[in-house]
DNA sequence: TAATTTAGTTAGATTAATCTAATTAAATAA
DNA sequence: TTATTTAATTAGATTAATCTAACTAAATTA
């Protein structure tokens, strides 16, 4: 109800970008414009775009036509995403008994949106088990 | 990760106006553009445009200048977000001891994305305590 | 009642994220 | 090596949600 102010540095569709390229880098060793379109299906000229917006902001290397890499930002802000992306989805499981699916498909809906104290409670709610 | 589908048939900027105009009306008998642009931080001109096309949405009964009310629809559909949201602080503060401010702020970034089978599977959580 | 204040509306601009269509560059195959 | 296919880019359009500024209608006050 009342509006969280949210005005996070990165939007949540940059941070999936972020996510996505270091997703694609740990499985198949690097991250191409036509991959990631893939990964997040939107189409490559998207792709080229926010490439060009988080080279700006430092979070990625990018020279046209090569492949993609995260800086030492980027890659800080991916891992942070993919954390919480992981506890979300272990606590929907597990605690919650979600299905493994929806689960996944929750994580990502609400992975950008939650609290440091919340996710902090979070794990502390499985240390506490 | 994967990007959930989400294509709700109602954006989280809109299903925030129906549930503000609940409220408004639980808690003062009428909504009332001000009021509405008051509490959700948005000038009069952005609530006046969102009741438009609630209003062709069927969800909210709109004349110009006149009380805002919620239609049958839109009641329904307001009452399930707050449920939802409810549901939540209750969970963030009562289970994971999330502080009482926080758990709003993050009840409310959440309330919109979450799968039926989420929120069913929360109130057994509860249920089961 | 006339003047002022407040509430609401409209027009037009802005921003982010996407799209399509056209173009260019690079890689692959003939 | 030329032709073709694939990958990437650019330009320009679209959509949603917001904003500001200018205007109008209604309510209040003098």
């Amino acid at each position: 109800m009342k509006q969280s102010k949210k005005i996070p540095a990165l939007s949540e569709s940059l941070e999936d970008y972020l996510e996505t390229i270091h997703t694609l880098i740990r499985d198949r060793k690097v991250a191409r414009v036509k991959e990631i379109a893939e990964a997040r299906s939107v189409r490559m000229a998207s792709v080229s775009t926010a490439m060009h917006r988080l080279s700006e902001m430092g979070l990625v290397k990018y020279n046209q036509r090569e492949f993609i890499e995260l800086t030492p930002e980027g890659e800080e802000c991916a891992r942070r995403t993919m954390a919480r992306h992981d506890l979300l989805v272990r606590f929907f499981r597990e605690i919650l008994q979600v299905s493994p699916d929806q689960a996944e498909e929750d994580a990502c809906s609400v992975e950008h949106s939650l609290s440091d104290e919340l996710v902090d409670r979070m794990v502390r709610f499985f240390e506490y088990l």
